[in-house]
DNA sequence: TGGACAGGCAAGCGCCCGCTTGCGTATCGT
DNA sequence: ACGATACGCAAGCGGGCGCTTGCCTGTCCA
């Protein structure tokens, strides 16, 4: 599943999972205009695509509701990548002993 | 750090990655002949020029000594990626209880 | 029912990315 | 010292990616 590591290879994309998990379940107008507000400028047709892209790698679930579509956050495919390759632990950064 | 998303978009630098996991400290030709086995057919050059990417995203690390180059593997900047986003946990797939 | 709204589809374009090619440099063996 | 080895550097090229443009479909409201 290389679609995962391409999906998150761009800044925009990330940025639209960014905001899907702070509210998850929106809109590509709202995602649009709330990328507008963290300073990332695109049009509706890119967010379009870039959502289409991400939906592939099964990021992103679309539910169609009338003449919205919802758009909502899966992070399972993630799990790849701290599967694929060991990372090693933290510093123990909040002391958990 | 963009970069690191870059870098795990290509999957020649994955299979790299795999490698480096599997064994760590290899020379270039070592790495390209390994790739050969695995099914991964590029050129010396274009190896290189992964690795520097690679290595710009600081998750391979590079130490000359004499003619050789050796090359380690270091997780720590995919740790980013695990903070960065909420990984649902997984659905008990050995029975952990 | 007509118009506005939310979104989809497809072609075209510019640019970056990955690869090749050619040459240069430093180190090792003999 | 000379050739071979291991690698770096830089220019050039082709293909894919992201974006735009234009138009179309479907849905809600007055």
């Amino acid at each position: 599943m290389g679609d995962v590591f391409k999906a998150l290879a761009d800044p925009t994309r990330r940025a639209l999972l960014d905001e899907l998990q702070e509210r998850d379940g929106q809109t590509l107008f709202e995602l649009c205009t709330r990328l507008l507000h963290r300073g990332v400028g695109s049009s509706r047709q890119a967010v379009s695509q870039h959502l289409d892209v991400l939906e592939q790698a099964g990021l992103v679930r679309r539910r169609r509701e009338g003449r919205y579509t919802f758009h909502s956050l899966d992070t399972s495919p993630l799990r790849a990548i701290t599967r694929r390759w060991r990372i090693d632990p933290e510093e123990d950064p909040c002391g958990s002993a």
